[in-house]
DNA sequence: CAGAGTATTGTTATATTATAACAAAAATAA
DNA sequence: TTATTTTTGTTATAATATAACAATACTCTG
């Protein structure tokens, strides 16, 4: 069976959960503090769960922040070539989901001519409400 | 004057010459145990002379591997605007220098029109010399 | 050159993020 | 059922990074 297609297990669901719940990607030892409430225990079960939410697409995570973000492109063709928009200032995060810079990304060669298999993008910039503030 | 054109302090061209002696990317304690030999004693100081680099464009940060390369693509535009092939299985790391990849992504707007001020793009694959390993 | 301001260094302690290693229980497949 | 895989529980510790404070060195300007 596809991993993408399986129900979540106790650990996981409660993970999945408090991220789902968060506008904003959460750090591991934030979700640590919520599902304690709720039996987990110890950091191992919550990286688990993050592991494998993962690799199911369920969440992402954001590298330059070490936090987590519920996937909210429900097409998400590959949790393996993601891209996202970073606020400088407010630390928001949003998938970006533009089927014309994923298929640029996914045909891109180096000069070898290696097509790779993923990919993380990143952008930074300040989102459209801090600009607002900003301006004020 | 330009933060690109400063010379180097003592502690910055410490850990800037082990960088640079290293193909793959180094880690923050690989680094600090160097450099341990030459008079820095603490982490703090190795993460300071870090920044800078970064901020000067000469070292790169490996987001996904928590690690830092020299930067080798000497008209390096811009330290905020970073492309990498990185290899799954040998953790071989190197900068994409592409133009037209370049000028895609920084004229890339969001669906709000938002133009980002700089990325971070991580490629993932195996390299030629992984992938003819793989074949025999 | 003096003095002000800035950048760099040194230092201790600690915060944050993540995994190793081992054992048991639960779910699934054969 | 029995074997296999997945998930869980648990303790300890590894790896990564920063706070906070003090002292020096540098560089700019009058």
């Amino acid at each position: 069976m596809n991993i993408k297609n399986k129900v979540l297990s106790k650990n996981q669901k409660l993970v999945f959960d408090f991220i789902q719940k968060n506008k904003k990607p959460v750090k591991a030892y934030s979700i640590l503090s919520d599902v304690q409430k709720k039996g987990i225990k110890a950091p191992p079960q919550v990286y688990r769960a993050l592991d494998k939410l993962i690799e199911m697409g369920k969440i992402h995570r954001i590298e330059s922040q070490n936090s987590f973000l519920a996937c909210r492109t429900s097409d998400c063709e590959s949790p393996h070539a993601t891209a996202f928009s970073i606020c400088d200032n407010c630390d928001e995060v949003s998938e970006i989901n533009d089927p014309k810079l994923f298929k640029y990304l996914l045909d891109f060669k180096d000069t070898n001519g290696v097509k790779f298999a993923g990919y993380n993008l990143e952008f930074f910039g300040t989102c459209k409400s801090c600009e607002r503030i900003q301006k004020v």
